[in-house]
DNA sequence: CGCTTGCAAGAGCAGTGCTCTCGTTGTGAC
DNA sequence: GTCACAACGAGAGCACTGCTCTTGCAAGCG
């Protein structure tokens, strides 16, 4: 609290400000948000953001970690809230896509084509695998708890083809487990994407609820959860 | 051949042209692709490229239709080489994945984020169902061979919530080939886009075949496919 | 008090989509 | 064959972008 701190703790609510109007502009204009109109929201010149935001693909980097956060903060806590693993499952679904419908552009940012010239440093990679897992945790936990029937092992051979995944994100777990989680993972993110991006019609709508649960459900089914 | 009709050819060879440099552009730079770029490319001047294409989106949709037919197509070759529903079944999501895998750019452009301010046109609908469409033609052929076993009917009561997609693309399906069918098409382009985009790691290759095959053998199994 | 360092502002560069105005040239009607 | 017209290419120009560089100011520390 001293005098020293105050150019730091200024210099964090500044950058905090900067975040929370490019999200806004975020939500309204797109992945091509332009750092010139952030700065004209607030009132200063573009080339003093440069001062708190390298690039503005480091802006996006930390607007994309906030979004890997909130969403698995969402998931985390609606699963928190049930007790049965199939109910936990269902409701992290639900939490993402809720939070997906609320943030479609940060949705998009996350887990959309990777925008033109960006790539992703590797701060992004940790907070990216909190839903992922949650849901292995999900399935782990049921196993353990011996509500999964016992699964005929992989066929086919492609076990390696999984295990860097395995072994970075996912230790412990079989490797039908690990399958299991990862396609119930991507189904997520394409049932999910397919209703935000309109794949088909652009009706997206909250009430499409059932369908999705239908989706969820069936991952589970496939994953062991009854 | 008529000199009358030099004009009009000349004009279609150049709106060939751009979309092949355009196309080109796109596979290096991405979504971002510049209008006047492509036209530096050609010789041209930026302000003659409007003369065939009134905007960069007009120009965008044409290469997205473009790229809706292609993969609709080479998934439709791979399934008209197979005979058994199941194999029908797995060649075209092969040839859908082995399409992306190629044309990375082009995938996002259609199945990826929206881009910022584009609004798809209603000619890109009718091309962008060629993929559902052949999935549910495969489905509905195995059911009228009657190699799936009987399903009970959807539970839940949210059968009135796919009536849209259902009788636009998929008539005379009864609602549980349509839902299994759209889940089983949005299973397919999250397993292409989390390998696409590299949701976990961004080791995309080829050979994890092995596993891309067990996602869509599930669905298929999902959709009453043995 | 003076010095250093953090910061904001402005000008400027190269690039973008798009519009407008010019000449030019092919085309169909007469 | 002539002529008006439409299509076309080129260039300038506008407003915008990300980003850099320089300049000036003021807060903090010795």
């Amino acid at each position: 609290m001293s005098a020293a701190n105050l150019r730091a703790r200024v210099r964090a609510e500044m950058t905090e400000e900067i975040k929370k109007v490019a999200r806004r502009h975020l939500a309204t204009d797109g992945a091509d948000l332009s750092l010139r109109a952030v700065a004209r929201d607030l009132k200063m010149a573009s080339s003093a953001v440069y001062r708190y935001f390298a690039s503005r693909d480091e802006l996006l980097t930390a607007l994309i970690i906030d979004a890997y956060n909130e969403v698995g903060h969402s998931a985390e806590q609606a699963a928190a809230s049930a007790a049965a693993p199939i109910d936990r499952w269902l409701a992290a679904c639900h939490a993402v896509r809720d939070w997906a419908l609320d943030n479609p552009h940060q949705w998009a940012l996350i887990y959309g084509s990777p925008v033109p010239g960006y790539q992703a440093p590797k701060d992004t990679v940790m907070p990216a695998t909190r839903v992922l897992l949650l849901l292995g945790g999900t399935l782990a936990d049921a196993y353990q708890k011996g509500l999964v029937p016992r699964r005929e092992p992989l066929t086919g051979g492609f076990a390696d083809e999984l295990v860097p995944v395995a072994e970075t994100f996912l230790p412990d777990l079989p490797p039908r487990v690990v399958a299991d989680t990862m396609a119930a993972f991507f189904q997520l993110c394409g049932a999910v994407s397919a209703e935000l991006f309109g794949q088909l019609n652009n009706t997206v709508e909250r009430d499409r609820r059932g369908f999705f649960e239908y989706q969820m459900r069936s991952a589970a089914t496939l994953a062991g959860l009854a």
